[in-house]
DNA sequence: CTTGACCTTCCCATGATGGGAAGGCTTACC
DNA sequence: GGTAAGCCTTCCCATCATGGGAAGGTCAAG
């Protein structure tokens, strides 16, 4: 398979599939006389573990560290456990960041009017 | 007010304060003799409009929409408002996608042991 | 054999911030 | 008056993950 199909069967664009490759997320594939890339069916499970991740908002460098411990078939489930608490407990975190900004917003939103007047709480409020 | 004073009376660093100047968000200052910059209060308020906004989640170019909203003392404040529940709205979908992935990470970390044996649903959940 | 759709590498841009170097001021103290 | 510390200046580079695009090589279909 070349890039562009693998890109297509993944969800991972050829440009991160290069990228990826030159940080050493994932192992450089073969290549073919021409020098076009040629991928085989174990890289296309580590690309679509990748993306799978990525969707579950680890970065790179967790990425990283969950692919090493998928490939290690001796690896103690607790060091992923630890991995994806941490994780998870920072993703609440930002939600919650963002739904704090959120409702504050909302408090003084709801004391504007929005009309075409011109005082405006909103504003106030951010340039109190 | 230098630099730095100033950067430690709004909680912008001095570093950001020129970086503001230089993409434009901020007017540049008075110079000293010497070159430095002399920030006077209205400046101050500028920067601390600034770093409200940024504190509510809007981005360089928001901020640069809301403190042009800010001076115009003729502004309707539908604009403002209208601005605002836009903002809001994208808060509200950033932080529910951030509580997907956390849902779905809890779901599959649920089932995993956690010890020290291999098997781990969050693995296979990722790598599936 | 040409054309279009691939592929290659290389460089640049984003957004917001920080780090640090090299050099010039200012201030407080001896 | 000199000196050292702590400011300030500009300039360049790094981060994170991604995309854009140029210049040039390759492959397959017509």
């Amino acid at each position: 398979m070349n890039i562009g199909e693998v890109a297509a069967a993944t969800g991972v664009s050829a440009k991160m599939i290069r990228y990826y490759e030159s940080i050493g997320l994932i192992a450089p594939p073969l290549r073919s006389e021409a020098g076009y890339r040629v991928y085989r069916d174990e890289e296309i499970h580590s690309l679509r573990f990748v993306r799978r991740a990525r969707d579950l908002g680890f970065s790179l460098e967790e990425t990283g560290s969950l692919l090493a411990l998928w490939r290690d078939r001796s690896r103690a489930s607790a060091d992923v456990k630890a991995l994806a608490l941490k994780h998870i407990a920072e993703l609440e975190e930002k939600a919650a960041a963002l739904q704090a900004m959120a409702a504050t917003l909302r408090h003084l939103a709801s004391h504007c009017h929005g009309d075409d007047r011109p005082d405006c709480p909103i504003l106030d409020g951010i340039g109190r």
